[in-house]
DNA sequence: ATGGTAGCACGGCTA
């Protein structure tokens, strides 16, 4: 089974390059970010006149999450546990029945948190996009340690603006006090990696040069100065089945294309010796 | 140091 993730950045611009590469890639299940749509504006025949299920979570203009799958999409969750005041759509999750048992699929955006606001003693200001950023990636965390703790297959994934290792950016220093780089964000990227998730790219593929997204401006693509921000992290149960895991960076190079390109893995339909 | 590009939606925010 391939699942993928892609954040298209914006629905209703990007129905051809969306399109061109289910059409291409074939994604069994895939979670969109950055969709710039509410559910009502949302172009559903895109999806479903190409076979998928469709599941979104919208708001009008900025964020919002979706699944698409083959499979029936069941017991579909909206919006991250943890604060009920936070109105911004940047989660998703269903379950889909595959050949060897139930697998959560959980899709995510996660804040970007820039401009970092710390005050003198070098704190997240609170109500700043920093210290939201923060207080979602805690809320994240306790969403995986219940995933967990259910010992099932599970796969969360999506843009979680994060670069986690300076192997990860074509220009690492550039981005030291980035909220996407800042240590404050790779150690709660490391905390919730360290509750017992792997991460289905580095199962596969070691070294830098690898990324996922390259900035519209500066010719940054042609430069390949990019950065590794979209990730596939697997529960044991899923990471057993791991099969494969790749980035389509040749999406970038398309007409009118996303920032970002799509990372898929494939799991096996049973469970895996591999 | 600033501005460079893009989407949504038509003004200004977000990235």
């Amino acid at each position: 089974m391939k699942i993928a993730t892609f954040n298209i950045n914006g629905i209703k611009a990007r129905a051809g390059a969306l399109t061109r590469w289910l059409d291409e890639a074939q994604p069994d299940v895939a979670v969109l970010q950055e969709i710039k749509s509410t559910d009502e504006t949302f172009p559903r025949e895109l999806i479903e006149e190409r076979g998928y299920n469709l599941e979104t979570h919208g708001q009008k203009g900025f964020n919002g999450v979706a699944i698409l799958s083959k499979l029936p999409l069941e017991d579909v969750s909206r919006g991250l546990p943890g604060d009920n005041d936070d109105t911004q759509a940047r989660w998703i999750e269903a379950t889909v029945s595959t050949g060897s048992g139930a697998l959560r699929v959980c899709g995510l955006y996660l804040p970007n948190g820039n401009p970092v606001e710390l005050d003198a003693a070098g704190t997240p200001v609170a109500g700043g996009k920093y210290a939201y950023k923060l207080g979602w990636m805690a809320r994240l965390e306790a969403r995986v340690a219940a995933l967990l703790a259910a010992e099932e297959a599970a796969v969360i994934l999506g843009d979680f603006n994060i670069i986690p290792q300076a192997e990860d950016a074509a220009k690492p220093d550039s981005w030291r006090e980035d909220a996407l780089f800042r240590p404050e964000s790779r150690a709660a990227f490391r905390r919730i990696m360290h509750l017992g998730l792997t991460e289905a790219f580095r199962a596969r593929t070691r070294g830098p040069g690898h990324y996922s997204f390259w900035d519209y401006q500066a010719r940054a693509f042609e430069n390949n100065n990019g950065i590794r921000i979209d990730h596939i992290l697997l529960t044991p149960q899923a990471a057993d089945r791991l099969l494969d895991c790749a980035i389509d960076a040749e999406v970038r190079a398309g007409e009118k294309p996303s920032d970002h390109v799509p990372v898929w893995a494939e799991l096996a339909d049973y469970p895996s010796a591999a």
